[in-house]
DNA sequence: AATGAATGAGGCTTCATTCAT
DNA sequence: GATGAATGAAGCCTCATTCAT
């Protein structure tokens, strides 16, 4: 009984499964039931015994996506290293995520975002995305403040604006990249993109003196 | 005759204004020509005097769209100000666009990111796009280098990956801010944003130094 | 004025004779009016100042198409030759106006055929070809008659159901012409047919014994 | 099994005959996908689950259609008569599957003879018209040459060209009938089809003496 | 008189969904 | 529970016809 459920569920996942493929591969409104069941290696009209409709395959898609960019926040949070190494480590995670995923999937950041502002059901699922970004503008807010707190991060930056603004900065250089993975190198935009973000570009007048 | 012509354009124009509202209210596949058709204030089967097909609408609206980005650099990067100071020109016209864009349309960034990794003619528009970015990357880059040469940009940052990452900023808040305008104000991030440009938010031993 | 109608008149039978040519290439409803209008030279919209719509045009070709198979039979119906020599000449003739016809239009005949017994004013067209055949098959029931007479035809035929065969000889061999213009030679053709007609291919006692 | 296999089998031969019929009626052209669904008694979409395109229809439907005029000749070719009464027979079954064509279908030869020199894939149809046309050709060639051999038929006759007259005659006596059914008599057409073919219409120098 | 831009009815085709097996 | 045959709503597109110029 407990088995059937599992099977159950862990069929769901398989159908979820083979619909992120397919939707990444023709896009959400092009991919078609036929091509998720064949992807799945089950028949059409099985689908409808574990989904209601499309749109909701669709959601549940969304939701499963979303659980791929999550990071095992704790273990950087809970270090006892200074606010500046912490947002370091947090971005260099996030960037890991973007850079391994099995990235037959993550074309769809788009048709998700997309879908979020329009779609059928709009509003749950951009509901869904702003939470995310919610929660994650959090994480960096408070490792931001830590930072300030423990002298490691400038006190004359917003730390709302700026989590908003270095999460940003991730999703654009992921977008540069899915477009066009030839010209783009991950490896070395991580490492620059840290740079950036702890040091800026510019020079102070310290750092001219500093040149000396 | 020449009247004509001018007529012939101004009305492929008015289609291509109706289809992008439209696209950006219901997705480029949900969009249908009535719809558009509709909102241009036409008959369907007018809409096929001036486009072959629904392929072609899709994209000639993507080449409107795109020159809604371009902005006029001349005179940024004729002025005689230093690099750093025209990165920040640079930046700054770049958020007022997103800012002011007349924001039927903005949402239909993410489709056409979409449709230019999957779709049809997926070529023909990725192909575009990576102009686009590269060109946007090239103008970065040699405001960086400009900036290095003149003492005003530090000496030690990449300037092809850092121009990636620049522009990526600007996408990545465009992308939080379209999904979510209540919480997130552009005005505000523009001002962290160009300040973390510069600065980046580390401190540094001599700020450090400084804040003493 | 009467040059005014003669223009009128003249014009009609421009499109008409473009009509034709495009019926021929493509078939009575897969050609278009805009098609017609190109291949006579003029506007979509003149065409209507001539004729109701595109079935009036089909109608009005269809006329003078038949027109083009109607042979000037009064030299060889008035001339003092025997009914066999009369008969020969007639199929002859026939033959010569598929044989020599500008080809472009005969392929119409099927067409026509086709549109005869179906199309919307079936009946009108029905009609006028069944006036079309009977008035061949009266020809060449005369002759038959004349020949039966005149003791250069068989007595035991019937002239009515003869007269039908001889011309169904001539549409029969003009469909495999058309098919197969490669395989069919007409020039050969006309000459064994007449040859079959007069003789058969049957070898009588008598044939037999003059064999000897 | 087996029996979805016949049943796919059957399904699709249902459809064509329900095709079959509308073409007939309304051309094939003219024709619509939705009734021809609907003389096959199931829905519009179904159609597609067993044929591509109309496109596709039309073809099987010109196969299935040629099949009808398929004579079993064996029994007739392997008989132990002589040229004359094989070619006799042979008309006679032929005149036999156009007379008794249960003939709601036999209008469409003018359809198929159009379609096949025009029409989309012209080449294939075409094709498959001249094969049939050839084959009987070379049967009637063979049991020509048959009876010039076994003295029943003329020697002075080209038994290729004859062969596509006396097929022709049969041809053109059908499209007479089909046209105008009330005036031509098939079944007396044919006592003096045969004749006519044996004999030939005119009166030989012997034929008169004969007479005496 | 001549035109061709505009139109919408209507055709072909796709595909999400249902349902009988 | 699993399936896929059947379906028709809905979309794209064509084209005969109208009509303002």
């Amino acid at each position: 009984m407990s088995a059937l459920i599992i099977d159950k569920v862990k069929k769901k996942e398989d159908i979820i499964l083979a619909a992120l493929k397919v939707f990444a591969q023709k896009g959400l409104s092009n991919a078609t039931i036929k091509e998720i069941a064949d992807m799945a290696g089950i028949g059409k009209g099985t689908i409808y015994e574990y989904f209601k409709d499309k749109n909701e395959i669709i959601h549940r898609s969304f939701f499963y996506f979303q659980k791929l960019f999550e990071v095992d926040m704790e273990t950087i949070l809970l270090s006892d290293e200074n606010g500046a190494s912490k947002l370091k480590n947090l971005t260099g995670s996030i960037m890991g995520i973007i850079k391994n995923e099995n990235n037959d999937y993550l074309d769809l950041m788009f048709d998700f975002w997309a879908e979020g502002i329009k779609g059928h059901e709009k509003g749950l699922m951009l509901n869904e995305m702003n939470k995310f970004y919610k929660s994650y503008r959090k994480l960096f807010e408070d490792v931001l403040r830590e930072g300030i707190i423990d002298g490691s991060i400038r006190k004359d930056i917003d730390p709302f604006e700026t989590s908003s603004i270095i999460i940003g900065t991730m999703d654009g250089v992921m977008v540069q990249w899915i477009l066009d993975k030839k010209d783009i190198d991950l490896q070395k935009i991580e490492k620059n993109l840290i740079n950036l973000i702890l040091k800026g570009v510019g020079v102070s007048l310290l750092d001219k003196e500093d040149s000396k």
